[in-house]
DNA sequence: TACAGTCGGGG
DNA sequence: GTGTACGACTGTA
């Protein structure tokens, strides 16, 4: 019997049998599961001999395939290639089926091979998870599914998702949990059930119950991902008591390993990963960036990714910014290459130029300012690739229709538009739109929050979209293409350097994409306007006021007082509010003792309404120093705040001079907690040897054994980068604060036109 | 003094 | 599976 409902699309997955699984929230309340018929297709393109033998060998597997040729656009081809069409009845058993292909016949090229699943769907039913559907069914099966909403409405309809949180009482990581706490929604801070996780039977008991209760859209957990599930899961095997984790019961828990890559010069670690089917489960603590957009930054990755909530959840925004890319050449037509993972290859010439092709920097004019502007490109190399056409294969085309990029002589076809800035346009719009709402809004305001999330999930989908641009492995990324975007950049800031010298302005600093700048007489939001619209018009991008400071302070090199550093830098703006770069408060690395003192010490400054009674804040900032290298030295700093994390960039066996997180990883490893490359490593800086003592050994540190000198030096070294720009030096600070020197000798009390304060007004 | 190891940065 | 830079700074030999 055939019938018709609207509701929200939770899950679409392969199933092993039976084309597609999607599970939908009906707008009544009913979570609904259909099945639905869905071949996939992938295509080979070659030699006619071999894709005739491709053929004869597909035909011979006993997998369902239709066999086709056709004429399909390569992206990186002018003209239409001829490609051997595979269209799989069975969605599930295209992977397999796909692999052996490759393997037999490896001198073919092939295409929309290793696709998202959910990618698939979306290109070909315009769906994302939670868009909003009209469904028509015959009870069982889906007839027809038809999206209503689209992921670039503002306010679209949102289900009413069931959340359950499940929450440990420790990092099973650290220490053994007890207990497990549950939330039944995300609001009540108020816990619904605590289980202790011992013994076992009532707790699966139990657990069974409340999830068969509240059969949970999205399971929101704390270390479920590398160890609650899969313990739960273990004991539910064990104990022969089922569990129903997933909500689809046809299915057992996906789990993914735990591996560790690098990205972005660094090691990261990933750990083990554990996934449902029919709901979603996300790790807070396992998933990336999660404290930054929270689950509304997450959920809105998803819908405009059209990856799955889990997938956003867990990998860089980097996936979601190419799967954008996919979807459109999908829906155009256009086939997507498949992705061999290549091995690294040597560094090529053009790489080495690259060290100095990248982002404009400037040396700023090093010392304390006042009523300093700075002004940034919004989404600066995003909004160039979007307005230049930059895409790989518009780079380096002729065509009737080129510009050519300065300096650099690269051409780029304009004639039609790029495949990623079509992808990047509406993200740029959806952005900026949001961020106009969050403005529009008053700071009680609970969607202010909301809003914010999401715009903050939009800026890292940008950010990664250049580096994406650039990487060699990318699908659809080119070196030249990369390039072309930062020789636009470098432009840009000189237009804007330029017109704020036109208009009479002193340029303080140049940053990539932003710009430090003083206009005569101006101090008021609005007297920088013409500068803005100048900027605008000039380079024909976007443009934007971050803030006008009331100070700022550009620190020098510590290795060399002569030179300045391009991203050492802290002010006040004119709302009270900080802003600080590469001091030691914004480190991962420094203690919180040293980085909470180093902030009060702003936080102080931050009081002073004007810049020239900056100097009149050192007795206050001295005692603050004193007072807290005093309760360092009594004892009185609580253990926590004096430990340094530090992230272990390789193996054990292979640091050549152990650092002092490596010795602390050794310290961990000899009692059987080792730590792989990308993992944190927690310690405190003790005396004698080794020189460190891990945090997370089974027997507590002894606070006896606190290195103090150690803790001592980093609060001086911290107190004195805040300091500098009034003239106090290192040496003079060290005097102060461990010889007890009066303020006497202190040449950073002068008057304020002191040349030595390097202070400019 | 040289060099090895760690971090930032994007709003 | 998704940015293998680059420069500043710190600790160790």
């Amino acid at each position: 019997m055939g019938q018709a409902f609207t509701g929200w699309l939770l899950d679409v997955y392969d199933d092993p049998q039976d084309g597609v699984v999607l599970w939908l929230l009906d707008k009544d309340g009913a979570r609904r599961r259909l099945h639905q018929d869905f071949p996939v297709t992938f295509y080979a393109a070659g030699p006619a001999s071999q894709l005739r033998a491709l053929w004869r060998f597909l035909v011979e597997q006993p997998t369902q395939v239709e066999l086709d040729r056709q004429e399909r656009r390569d992206l990186f081809c002018q003209e239409p290639v001829t490609v051997l069409c595979v269209r799989v009845l069975q969605p599930a058993l295209l992977p397999r089926l796909f692999q052996e292909a490759a393997r037999r016949f490896p001198t073919l090229s092939f295409y929309d091979a290793d696709l998202a699943f959910s990618l698939r769907y979306a290109a070909v039913y315009n769906t994302f998870p939670l868009a909003y559907c009209h469904i028509t069914t015959d009870g069982q099966r889906l007839q027809n599914i038809t999206v209503l909403d689209s992921p670039w409405d503002m306010d679209p309809p949102m289900p009413p998702l069931r959340v359950l949180s499940l929450e440990l009482d420790s990092n099973p990581a650290h220490a053994s949990p007890a207990c497990l706490t549950i939330r039944t929604t995300l609001e009540n801070p108020r816990p619904a059930y605590r289980l202790p996780l011992r013994p076992e039977r009532p707790l699966l008991v139990n657990l069974a119950a409340i999830l068969n209760r509240h059969d949970p859209d999205l399971l929101l957990t704390t270390w479920g991902d590398t160890w609650l599930l899969p313990h739960l899961l273990a004991l539910s095997r064990r104990c022969q008591i089922p569990l129903p984790l997933n909500r689809d019961l046809t299915r057992g828990l996906a789990h993914r390993a735990a591996r560790s890559y690098f990205s972005y010069g660094r090691v990261v670690h990933v750990g083990q990963q554990t996934l449902t089917f029919g709901r979603s489960h996300i790790d807070r603590y396992n998933a990336m960036l999660f404290h930054d957009y929270d689950l509304t930054g997450v959920l809105e990755l998803a819908r405009v990714s059209a990856l799955s909530i889990q997938t956003v959840a867990r990998t860089s925004p980097g996936t979601g910014i190419s799967a954008m890319q996919i979807l459109t050449a999908l829906r155009q037509g256009i086939l997507v290459p498949w992705h061999k993972q290549q091995a690294e290859r040597p560094k090529t010439a053009l790489d080495l130029l690259r060290a100095d092709q990248g982002g404009m920097v400037y040396q700023p004019l090093v010392g304390l300012h006042a009523n300093v502007a700075e002004i940034d490109f919004i989404s600066m190399y995003p909004s160039i690739m979007a307005h230049f056409n930059i895409s790989p294969e518009t780079v380096g085309n002729h065509s009737p229709c080129t510009c050519l990029v300065p300096q650099l002589g690269i051409c780029i076809d304009q004639a039609r538009p790029g495949l990623v800035p079509q992808t990047l346009n509406p993200l740029l719009k959806k952005r900026v739109a949001l961020k106009i709402r969050t403005a529009d809004l008053p700071h009680w305001d609970p969607r202010r929050r909301l809003y914010k999330e999401r715009a903050s999930a939009h800026k890292w989908l940008l950010v990664t979209c250049f580096g994406y641009l650039g990487y060699k492995n990318a699908r659809f990324g080119r070196i030249e293409a990369h390039e072309a975007v930062t020789a636009y950049g470098r432009e840009a800031l000189l237009q804007a350097k330029e017109a704020a010298e036109d208009l009479g302005g002193l340029v303080l600093h140049l940053y990539v994409d932003g710009l430090w700048v003083k206009l005569p007489g101006a101090s008021t939001v609005s007297d920088y306007q013409p500068l803005l619209d100048e900027i605008s018009n000039r380079t024909g991008l976007p443009i934007g006021l971050d803030g006008i400071y009331r100070w700022v302070a550009f620190l020098p090199s510590r290795v060399d007082g002569r030179v300045p550093v391009p991203n050492r830098y802290f002010g006040v703006f004119q709302d009270g509010s900080l802003k600080m770069r590469g001091i030691e408060a914004r480190r991962g690395d420094t203690p919180p003792f040293i980085a909470q003192t180093q902030l009060a010490m702003l936080e102080r400054m931050a009081q002073v309404p004007e810049v020239a009674q900056l100097p009149g804040c050192l007795p206050d900032l001295l005692g603050l120093l004193r007072g807290r290298l005093a309760s360092l030295r009594r004892r009185r700093v609580p253990l926590p705040d004096l430990v340094v994390s530090q992230k272990l960039s390789r193996r054990l066996d292979e640091y050549r001079t152990p650092s002092p997180a490596a010795r602390a990883a050794a310290q961990l490893e000899s009692t059987g907690k080792s730590l792989q490359p990308g993992q944190r490593v927690r310690f405190l800086y003790a005396l004698g040897d080794p020189g460190v003592y891990a945090w997370d050994l089974p027997i507590p540190p002894d606070p006896a054994c606190l290195d103090l000198a150690r803790y001592a030096e980093l609060l001086l070294r911290a107190g004195a980068t805040i300091l500098q720009p009034l003239g106090v030096s290192e040496a003079t600070l060290r005097d102060w604060l461990f010889n007890n020197a009066g303020y006497g000798s202190c040449p950073g009390v002068l008057p304020l036109n002191s040349s030595l304060t390097g202070l400019q007004l």
